[in-house]
DNA sequence: TCTGGGGTCCTAGGACCC
DNA sequence: TCTGGGGTCCTAGGACCC
């Protein structure tokens, strides 16, 4: 038998934004607590208790409100700062058991361990876990298995399945073959990695209904009927790696920035405000990637929510000459756009900016007719840069192009937020003497 | 009153070219 | 009646992820 060749962690933190805020906040133990999306629109992480009350993933907070009161809950504003930050710590402390991790997303990490034949893994998870709990205070699960879709497989058991919970580290490596088939039948197919509802009511079609059916499946037929999508997931349950572990998050291809408002929104004056915030918000982050933009999409939707209401969502591209990183340019554009799509009569519930097709910003394009060189000249860069080491040191706003508006009536509503325990000096807890 | 935001990849089909 | 074949590029839509 061929030897697999790695083994592949995944180690997440447990219901990770509540997590976040238990840190800051013991109270908050033992209760149901859910964090609410942007706008304190819907629950997006839920502590055990709020899950073991019922509460779903996406559920509007005004359907969950009565419930959470009931039994002592709480709902929170989403505090993005902090988790970022609690991300970071997590992260670090993460990357010192292997030395190929990949950051998947703000409470995901996949290690690699390559060369680590002799060591016994299941031990060397215990004790990441045991020292990310003690110097980040963020429970996490990790499980373990040939490939990423199976350490996600493991992951899932090591959080959930009574055999493993209280460990809270799953070995597929560890497990004999009659109990991996049975932990494998056990595992709704919507439930692996890579099958959304879509695909999993079409595999119940075929009668393929279990994590089990479907390592089992036939991985050449399935890929006609599905795509090349699923033929590798099928594979990676065989034990396959077909998905390799990146280690440097490859550049971004596009950016977006939209919200929803606090309110429905009527007048154009509004709407142009609210995308000249997301085009300078987005542009910030277009230059942090080292990043150029070819063009700017510019959309504004009605709320499909309301019965009855008129519903309209157009988009519009603006492409540049040549690609640009200037807050200045991007603004200009998308007021344009804007003003392109722009219908009197209907009420907006959002508005957004995509910056698409993003090269480096080394790469610079010649120019037909050279007209447009001059706003990404030198003086113009040193300015962004000096804009933008003002904003990260000072606060976010600090510096705001006039366009953006510096009240705007629209903001997203956070009533619940916590403060900036690791962030901002008014946010640090402190101790009774 | 009230329903998130930010990404990626794959496929099918049309336009266009030789 | 009958209407090539193969390649590329682009876009829209659908699916997935957190």
């Amino acid at each position: 038998m061929a030897r697999t060749p790695h083994l592949y962690a995944l180690v997440d933190g447990n219901n990770f934004y509540v997590s976040c805020e238990r840190v800051f906040d013991p109270t908050l133990e033992g209760r149901p607590v859910v964090v609410l999306s942007n706008n304190d629109g819907c629950a997006v992480a839920r502590s055990d208790e709020a899950k073991a009350l019922g509460i779903k993933m996406g559920e509007p907070h005004f359907q969950i409100r009565d419930l959470l009161k009931r039994h002592g809950g709480l709902a929170l504003s989403s505090n993005y700062t902090l988790y970022a930050d609690m991300s970071r710590r997590m992260m670090s402390v993460i990357a010192g058991y292997s030395p190929e991790q990949e950051v998947y997303s703000i409470d995901e990490s996949f290690l690699r361990f390559n060369g680590f034949r002799h060591w016994d893994l299941t031990e060397h998870a215990m004790r990441m876990r045991h020292q990310v709990r003690q110097w980040t205070g963020i429970p996490v699960g990790v499980g373990i298995g040939p490939t990423k879709t199976l350490a996600k497989f493991a992951n899932r058991l090591a959080k959930k399945h009574p055999d493993f919970k209280a460990f809270g580290v799953c070995n597929l490596e560890d497990l004999p073959p009659w109990r991996q088939v049975r932990y494998f039948s056990e595992v709704d197919v919507q439930d692996v990695w890579g099958i959304g509802p879509r695909w999993a009511a079409k595999l119940r079609e075929l009668g393929i209904r279990s994590a089990q059916d479907l390592k089992m499946a036939d991985a050449q037929t399935l890929r006609q009927r599905f795509s090349v999508v699923l033929e590798r997931t099928i594979r990676e349950l065989n034990g396959i790696a077909c998905i390799p572990l990146e280690e440097a998050p490859p550049p971004k291809k596009q950016i977006v920035s939209s919200r929803s408002f606090g309110h429905l929104l009527t007048t154009r004056a509004d709407l142009l405000e609210a995308v000249s915030t997301y085009a300078a918000r987005a542009a910030v982050k277009l230059r942090h990637e080292g990043q150029a933009a070819g063009g700017i999409q510019v959309f504004v939707s009605t709320n499909p929510f309301i019965p009855g209401e008129p519903q309209y969502h157009p988009a519009v591209l603006v492409s540049f000459s040549s690609p640009t990183h200037d807050t200045a340019r991007l603004i200009q554009a998308a007021r344009g756009g804007l003003n392109r799509i722009f219908k009197a009569g209907f009420r907006y519930k959002k508005a957004g900016v995509m910056l698409v097709e993003l090269v480096p910003r080394t790469v610079r394009q010649g120019e037909l007719f050279g007209l447009e060189s001059a706003p990404d000249d030198d003086r113009r860069n040193r300015l962004l840069a000096a804009l933008d080491s003002i904003n990260a040191r000072m606060g976010k706003g600090s510096l705001l192009f006039a366009a953006e508006g510096s009240r705007p009536s629209w903001a997203m509503r956070r009533e619940r937020l916590t403060p900036g325990y690791t962030s901002e000096w008014e946010g640090l807890v402190v101790g009774k003497a």
